[in-house]
DNA sequence: AAAATATGTAAGCACTGTATACTTCAAAGT
DNA sequence: ACTTTGAAGTATACAGTGCTTACATATTTT
């Protein structure tokens, strides 16, 4: 909501033809349009009817739509990086035990609250990272926040000393599992829950934590 | 390959114009397309044209093109039961820790073996499971050899005794979860290795199962 | 043999991503 | 101040898409 709104708040360079901020307008009407079609099926030209634009309009600040979802997808790291942060509030180099379900907790509450993002973040709509230098750096720093809270309470003898990357590759692997069969809920093997999604996450987070105990 | 060298084995019913078995052809045809391009690529127009057909002939074997990719979801999720089942080989009722290890690493397996089938059945391209009720069913099915796996084991003390649906959606969204990373290599936080999916999964199917031990 | 059904074709609509050539305005340079 | 230039829009067009409708043909059923 923010960000439609902020979008009508953009303001124009003039009263002339110009858009003012087209490539905001896009981003914006973008992250609208995954939220209420699916990041597969966003139209640039749809975007672009909706800021109100030429066809090729928006073109002029991306070079496609995939483009266009791939900076959105940098911008979800970018804040899902500062929402693993805000678990530590001392920084990662003194994160504990407790801090780090936060973490957890964090991680499952920002997909809960931005499933958009996080959809256009892990759902593959853009094929290959490393084409979006920009997105694949987001998205390794957000990981390395995890990777360094292990390396952390490794050293301080909170986990077991098992590679780090293959921990955190592990729990990573486990959230974003979690996550997308809550988040997608195509196979409905669970019952009705109506709990915050962080909540039904704690015990298998105390699962996984079992796993990598010390 | 098997599927693409079947099609062309489909005996014709005569020698009319007609196909033969054209649902089938568009199957086995639409299966390469989701390997080729991926599952979101996949076009039934190209479907026809490979078929040698006229482009809305598919849609006398097909309600539209979701329906297609979940005919071919819906097979994925059959061959993979059976995979699932072949770790146990003297039956689900009888599986031990050591047949569900391996039944672990037939999921990886299979994932690695089919990802064609694997991304159709997990990536979400078909929007939502309850508008086709044998894929709902085949999703379902293969779900519980999981669940019904873990009860045998809770009998027999060998796991924790929490809520078997817990245990089977964490397990099931941690494997997921693993493949996944692996399978798509979009953030490339691991080292390269050529080691099999099932070998490398092997510590990740340790710390897992640490989780749940008795 | 006739009727009904299944399975194909042809043509067309509304939509998409994207390329090209043109226009218009703001700002930079002289 | 006048010109030039470049950024950011428009208009138009092309090829490809999903899907619908009307029609044709072959197989099956009666």
């Amino acid at each position: 909501m923010s960000a439609a709104t902020k979008k009508t708040q953009v303001q124009k360079h003039s009263d002339s033809y110009r858009h003012g901020d087209l490539r905001e307008a896009c981003m914006a009407v973008g992250l609208d349009l995954v939220r209420e079609f699916g990041a597969d099926k966003v139209s640039l030209r749809e975007v672009a009817r909706r800021a109100g634009v030429s066809p090729s309009a928006p073109y002029k600040h991306f070079a496609n739509k995939e483009s266009l979802l791939a900076a959105l997808a940098e911008r979800g790291f970018v804040a899902f990086e500062k929402a693993l942060r805000s678990a530590a509030p001392n920084g990662i180099h003194l994160i504990n035990r407790e801090q780090f379900f936060d973490m957890g907790r964090e991680y499952v509450s920002f997909a809960e609250q931005n499933p958009d993002y996080y959809r256009l973040m892990f759902t593959g709509v853009v094929p290959d990272h490393s084409d979006y230098p920009e997105l694949l750096n987001a998205a390794l720093s957000a990981f390395s926040v995890l990777l360094e809270s292990l390396e952390v309470m490794q050293r301080n003898r909170e986990i077991c000393r098992d590679d780090p990357n293959l921990l955190a590759a592990h729990l990573w692997a486990s959230l974003n599992g979690f996550v997308m069969i809550h988040l997608e809920r195509k196979v409905n093997v669970l019952p009705e829950d109506n709990r915050s999604l962080a909540e039904r996450f704690t015990p298998h987070m105390q699962l996984l934590f079992d796993g990598v105990a010390a």
